[in-house]
DNA sequence: TATTCTTTAAAGATCAAACCATTGAATAAC
DNA sequence: GTTATTCAATGGTTTGATCTTTAAAGAATA
């Protein structure tokens, strides 16, 4: 026989499982706001101090976004990686892990997706894969805001790819690995202008494997891309 | 020209980052004790009130824990994959993502990790390894007690690999991975007691190709093995 | 009329001073 | 020597007030 832990005398933690509950629930949408906090206070019976705690928790969880001033208040927000995010940062900010070893996640974790996507891909996504790599082709040689287009249909490729894999835990990953490769690794993310070519080449070789359900050389060629983009 | 938000006024916010400085600096150890509350709340200049909400944002990160009565306080904590765990915790709770995912999510994760080791594992790495199969092969045929011999050999040969791997963020991965399949995935982690032969294969071809190099091979296998233990 | 300034009220942020509840250790009783 | 009691340290909670920020309504002005 297994008891649990009786009862948690916190009360802040209370209030802070019944709101998460409605807000995953959906019975509260996000940018929709919670009620005051004076009026909150009165629904869970305790003090203002008790639930600013419970406030504090949510909105650490990123499950809430606290506004000041007239009409603010607590606003639901669409859940996000923020948690993944700062818990990457704590690893690194602590010595525990190193920004390399963030970027190793970075290539390995798109050379997955890589693969998934070859593996799964129908004849309409290669369409639209095949589509893009064009564009990208278009904007490649044109200079200067070339570039900025050509960094976008890299983006929109990226996310083709993620939609293909099929698996939104990948998505997120990816953007708390984005967020702390902004912070910690400086040159990152900028990608070498005189790289349009071998990035271009990269993407044209990755749509090919996908298209040809070819996971190995999708996996390179995904690698390969994402190293361009962060020295190591 | 880029200028960022100038100051927040939130104090407690001011209290969170001074106190996650110290610990990540290592200025205070984990197990140590922060100064209690009152005594705080001299040092900042702050209210009670204010300074909790800075302990509860502290709490939530993992950075500390918190123990009632006397002798209790805020203790510094080990670093761990608490909030990866919790966001995932999250995004299957709001139905971003499902159990599935978080399976799929866990299987390409140790087939990278095999690849890793691979790729990189030393004459010393493939003796400590071959030594482990020996191990799990004497207790794989030995009944109830044999079994959990078996498995928890298995566990040390996985952790033998993220040693291999050599990036400290799959361990973290991993955990949080684990937490969520022991929470959403009923059968997870148990395996079942007629797989023990199937599951000393995958080991022994996954030693196999750790020591020949064997990316691919590698990745095969560990992602049988992780198969074997949650039902999809 | 359109713009700008001022006022006002809503809502979060903070403070202050109590008192309650839990816990480990010192102390007393047996 | 063991058990029960007391006590003090420390987090948990309450109450009620004041300060600060903000959006919107209203007033002054060009």
């Amino acid at each position: 026989m297994k008891f649990t832990k009786a009862k948690q005398s916190r009360i802040f933690q209370d209030i802070v499982d019944q709101v998460e509950e409605v807000i995953l629930d959906g019975s509260i949408a996000p940018d929709e706001r919670l009620p005051a906090e004076r009026d909150l206070c009165a629904q869970f019976k305790a003090s203002r101090g008790t639930l600013r705690e419970a406030l504090r928790i949510l909105e650490q969880k990123g499950l809430i976004e606290i506004r000041l001033g007239a009409g603010g208040g607590a606003f639901v927000r669409e859940i996000n990686a923020d948690l993944i995010a700062q818990n990457l940062a704590l690893l690194i900010g602590s010595g525990r892990a190193t920004p390399a070893d963030l970027v190793q996640l970075q290539v390995e974790h798109a050379a997955t997706v890589a693969a998934l996507a070859a593996k799964q891909a129908t004849a309409p996504d290669i369409v639209i894969l095949k589509k893009l790599v064009l564009q990208a082709q278009d904007h490649k040689d044109d200079g200067a805001e070339g570039e900025e287009l050509f960094h976008s249909i890299e983006q929109e490729i990226q996310q083709e790819m993620y939609r293909i894999a099929g698996n939104p835990l990948y998505v997120f990953l990816a953007r708390a690995i984005e967020a702390n490769m902004a912070r910690f690794n400086e040159q990152a993310m900028t990608g070498g202008p005189d790289q349009l070519n071998e990035r271009f080449q990269n993407l044209r070789m990755l749509v090919y494997a996908v298209g040809r359900n070819d996971e190995a050389l999708a996996a390179r060629q995904a690698r390969e891309h994402v190293r361009r983009f962060s020295a190591s």
